[in-house]
DNA sequence: AGTTTAAGACCGACCGGACGGTATGACGCC
DNA sequence: GGCGTCATACCGTCCGGTCGGTCTTAAACT
C-alpha cells in the first residue's frame, strides 16, 4: 500500500492537489475502465491529468507500465487482505466468510480497478502478463487452501472440487465491475454478504 | 502468418470450404479471443481468411459490425436454448437446473465467443452496444423469473434477491474463457454440473 | 445457340490521420 | 551548476476504410 502524504499546503495555483504521478495512475485507471486500454490514448491521459506527455513519460516508462501498476495495486492490496484473514481467528467458515465479504467489499471500493482488471490483462507484454498471473495464482491458492481447510474439517461438502469453487467465486467477483452500479440501492456491504450467503451455502454439507 | 490449413472434409479443390461471409466471422472471432478486438487488425482477419479487405468491406460494413455479429450470435443462440427450457416441464428448481447446466455447457463450447463477449463489449459504438445491453437484459429478466418461481414455490430461500442472484451466476458464466482449459480434465458436462450444484445449493432453504 | 448485359464477388493500391514514443530544452531548487 | 521535473515539437508506423477495377456467372435478348 502507498503511504499518501498530506501535501495541500499552499502549493502553485494549479490544480495539483496530489502529487502528478499519482494523479497519472489515477486518471489512468478511470479512463481505462470507461474506455479500456487501447480506447485511451497517451495524450487522453495526460489531458485528463493536466500535464503533458513529457510528465509522464517521465515517471512511467511506457504506456504499458501505467497498466501494469493498475495490476499491481489491486494484487497487492487483495493478497495482503487474505493474508491477515487467512492467519486470523474463528473457524475455516468464519475466516472464509470474512474473506469472501472482504475481497467483494474491496472490490466494490475500487471498482474503476477491477474493470480494468478483468478486461485488459491481454494487453500487457508476455512477461508482465506471466507476473500478474503468478501473483494471481497465488492469492487463489490462498483462497483454496481456506476452503480446503473447511472440507477437511467436514463443515463443507468433498464432493466439489475447491479448485473449482475458487473459480467460481471469483468469477464472480472479477465480473463485479460489469453490472454494480455505486448509484444503486445495494451497499457494497451488503453485495459481500448475500455473495458471502451464496457461496456458503452452495459448499455447506447438506 | 501463413493460413494454407486443408481441412479434413474432402470438399471443392478451390478455397471455398466454408462461405467466406462465415468464414470471416470464424476467423475474426477467434482472433478477437486471442489478441483483443483492438489487437487485431483487418488485415489480419482477412489474411487469415485467406481474402482481401475487399471482400470484407463486401460483407460487413466495418470493423464493428464484425464484432457485433459475435455478440448478435451468442446471444440469440443461448436466449433461444433458455425460452426452450423456461417454457419446459418440470418444477421451477429442475427447470433452473436445466438453465444453469446448458448455459456453461453452450458457453464452454464456444469459448472464443465467450470470452469476445466479455471482454470487449465496451469496443462497440454506443448504438449498437446498448442494442447489446438489451438483449443481456432481456435474457437475464428470463433467468431471474425462473428463480422467482423457486421462490414462490418455497424450493429456494426469499431472503436473496433474485436479481443479485443471477448476476451471481451469470458472472460464473461469463469468466469462464478466463480459466477454463479445453484440455484440462473438467468436461464441459462436469463443470455445468457442479456450478449448477453450487448455485442450487446456495439458493436452497435449509 | 450465340451474344450482350447486369450484377455480385472479390482484389489491392492507396489515403488521412491518430497514436506511442523520443529528443531537446526550459525552469526552479538545493 | 547540476539535477529533478516537466513542456513542446516532432517522427515513423500502423490501421480502418475507400475506390476503381477485374473476374465469374447467369439471365435477357436476338
Amino acid at each position: 500500500m502507498v503511504v499518501r502524504s498530506k501535501e495541500s499546503s499552499g502549493r502553485a495555483p494549479k490544480a495539483a492537489r496530489p502529487p502528478v504521478k499519482e494523479r497519472l495512475l489515477r486518471v489512468a485507471t478511470r479512463l481505462f475502465a470507461r474506455h479500456g486500454f487501447e480506447g485511451t490514448s497517451v495524450q487522453d491521459i495526460v489531458d485528463a491529468a493536466g500535464v503533458t506527455k513529457g510528465a509522464m513519460y517521465h515517471y512511467y516508462g511506457s504506456k504499458d507500465d501505467l497498466l501494469f501498476e493498475v495490476y499491481h495495486q489491486v494484487l497487492s492490496m487483495q493478497t495482503s487482505h487474505l493474508d491477515e484473514i487467512a492467519v486470523g481467528p474463528g473457524t475455516a467458515e468464519e475466516r472464509l466468510r470474512a474473506a469472501a465479504g472482504d475481497v467483494v467489499q474491496t472490490s466494490l471500493d475500487n471498482l474503476d480497478d477491477m474493470i480494468v482488471f478483468f478486461r485488459s490483462l491481454h494487453m500487457l507484454p508476455e512477461d508482465k502478463q506471466t507476473q500478474v498471473r503468478a501473483e494471481r495464482r497465488a492469492y487463489q491458492e490462498k483462497f483454496r487452501a481456506l476452503v480446503d481447510e473447511g472440507v477437511a474439517a467436514g463443515t463443507f461438502r468433498s464432493d466439489i472440487s475447491s479448485d473449482v469453487v475458487v473459480h467460481y467465486f471469483l468469477s464472480v467477483v472479477n465480473q463485479l465491475g460489469s453490472w454494480y452500479k455505486p448509484d444503486g440501492s445495494l451497499s457494497p456491504g451488503q453485495v459481500g454478504n448475500l455473495f458471502t450467503e451464496l457461496l456458503i451455502g452452495g459448499l455447506a454439507t447438506r
